[in-house]
DNA sequence: CTGAAAGCGCTAACAA
DNA sequence: TTGTTAGCGCTTTCAG
């Protein structure tokens, strides 16, 4: 595959024989010396090691792959990379796999079950290690098949069912209760939640967790604001619905299940008059970077997150090596108050 | 490699030559099937189908790959996947991709040098189609020995030097410039300008536009803030530096060299009781998503987002292809004015 | 310490 | 229409 000019040694498609040849070894020889550095000469390595550089050789992931069953590469497919909340998850992913020799790709369903499944696939194809699974879809019998061809998967935001499916997830009941007692406990009665599609795991137990806590408070009521897109773009067109309302019948506290939702209706709510938390608390969910730079600082329900990622793989190198421990890891949310319930300037001493 | 019980018949490992046996025809039948339909007669169609579907084969692409040389796969290898500007740019390059038969593998450097050269090399060994590279660093000598031994791939962010390395780019000196006549135009007149390090390209730029502005305005002074991270964090530190000084001596106008610094910066003025923009008039760079729905909203200067990915996939695909067109092109910016800038509210009336 | 050889799963040219 | 075959680049066992 080398064509040797006098100048221009480098060429395209240089493989192990090439190498072999210009360093007059064996091919076998050369694999030796990348795999096994220690079972080569001293002046044998040196002559292939200046072949290498000579032919600018690189290896071919995919002979090896071939040969050896397997790749050392772990995926990710998150609904929105372009929400912080997952990019943010990739980093501790990323940072843990480092750390066992694995790569991360990362690759974004943008919410689509369509893309999700077309990924799915492409990566079992591709023999990865393992995949990190990120959905707001049912994806479980999905995956179970997947990993009954041999590519096991962590789900990342939702419990699995199955003992068999490892998950890493937030319990988002109790994210949406604290998001509810926190608006009643400021005084707060009329209530809207604002998020959907309902059919989605975690809206729906957000949803169950702020109700939960409402009827037990017995003194408010809970809207229920259906949303399809949970966007910023979604968030300001709710914000003027509400706006087309006469005051008297909108709410005062508004739970926004996540944060892209929370910042839109906070942009259309303040540029239009309506005083936030004065005339109407609100409160997201995820604790995304901005929350906190945002025009009223928004209060949050705060999930971990780099160390969710780094939860995922670490479940994911354990199944990988054969061991077991308790397969679904839950990890409780935090209540972040800030300005736009409680009406106090928040002070940034980091 | 099956092992065929009564119930449990998918396994892992299955390969053509498994299912070819189950369907009593030759591997090199099953191939045909899958990859040139027609030329199968519908009988053993069928029983291919049903064989594959028994035993859940999934086709092995490194064994594909091998044999073609080349994959379908594009990598994008961006700075920081937390920062939503190169979220949006992977969501436009994706979806371009997707519409020639790509697929879009996203890799995060974390604006590591020594990261960006492991996912180089990965990507290399993996035999990718091509590479998007973003990034802050001097990257063009190694993108073009990737070049030579065969990957192509384009350069985003920065306009290549060769003229054999295809790049997407902003204009960034324009960038700089608008953002500074606009605060010139305001009234301002001691300005600083926040970012660094001056070693980073895209940085340099956008200081040269401005200071080119303020020069020729031969009114205002010019004022640089250094920064190592420009990030949130890093923003809320130049803040508070800025907050340590008598306010005389502080700049009436800041030009932060992305959003990221601004939204930080503007986090930390406002709490601090610094109006916005009466204080201190503050503009950011890239429009994030987020920049409008800042405490006071951010201006911005807005380079084109999903657009920039679909020139850059558009630009690989003609290189893969033989077709040789301009292979640098730059983009300009549009000044995006807001509250923080203008102290007029805005209305969002998308 | 080095070489020879087999084979991973696949495609495509060619033969039947 | 289907089967046969060679070989893509690599690792590894076994001999030398």
């Amino acid at each position: 595959m080398v064509k040797c000019s006098e100048e221009e040694v480098r060429v395209a498609n240089v493989s192990m024989r090439d190498v072999a040849a210009l360093a007059e070894v064996s091919h076998g020889t050369v694999s030796h010396f990348l795999n096994h550095p220690d079972r080569v000469s001293a002046k044998t390595a040196q002559r292939i090691q200046r072949a290498i550089e000579t032919l600018g050789f690189v290896p071919n992931q995919a002979g090896r792959q071939l040969r050896m069953g397997k790749s050392a590469t772990i995926a990710y497919i998150a609904p929105d990379v372009s929400n912080p909340f997952f990019a943010t998850i990739a980093e501790g992913a990323e940072e843990r796999a480092a750390e066992h020799g694995l790569s991360v790709f990362v690759a974004n369903s943008r919410r689509q079950r369509a893309r999700e499944d077309a990924y799915l696939d492409l990566f079992e194809q591709h023999r990865v290690r393992g995949m990190l699974v990120a959905s707001h879809e049912p994806i479980e019998d999905r995956l179970a098949l997947v990993r009954k061809r041999g590519t096991p998967s962590v789900l990342m935001g939702q419990v699995a069912v199955s003992e068999d499916q490892p998950s890493v997830s937030i319990d988002d009941v109790l994210g949406g209760r604290l998001a509810a007692e926190h608006l009643l406990q400021l005084g707060r009665r009329r209530i809207a939640f604002v998020g959907g599609p309902l059919g989605v795991r975690q809206v729906a137990d957000r949803l169950q967790g702020a109700s939960d806590a409402i009827r037990e408070s017995g003194s408010a009521t809970l809207e229920v604001v259906n949303v399809v897109e949970r966007t910023v773009a979604g968030g300001r067109a709710v914000a003027r619905e509400l706006l087309a309302r006469a005051a008297a019948v909108r709410p005062d506290g508004v739970f926004a299940v996540n944060d892209l939702l929370g910042l839109g209706m906070m942009q259309v709510l303040s540029s239009e008059g309506v005083r936030v938390p004065d005339d109407l608390a609100l409160i997201g969910y995820d604790d995304i970077e901005f929350a906190e730079s945002s025009i009223v600082p928004l209060s949050s329900i705060r999930p971990p997150h780099e160390a969710f990622g780094y939860a995922a793989i670490e479940l994911l190198v354990t199944e990988l090596s054969g061991r077991t421990e308790d397969p679904h890891q839950v990890f409780p949310p935090a209540l972040v108050p800030r300005t736009s319930t409680t009406g106090e300037p928040i002070h940034t001493d980091v």
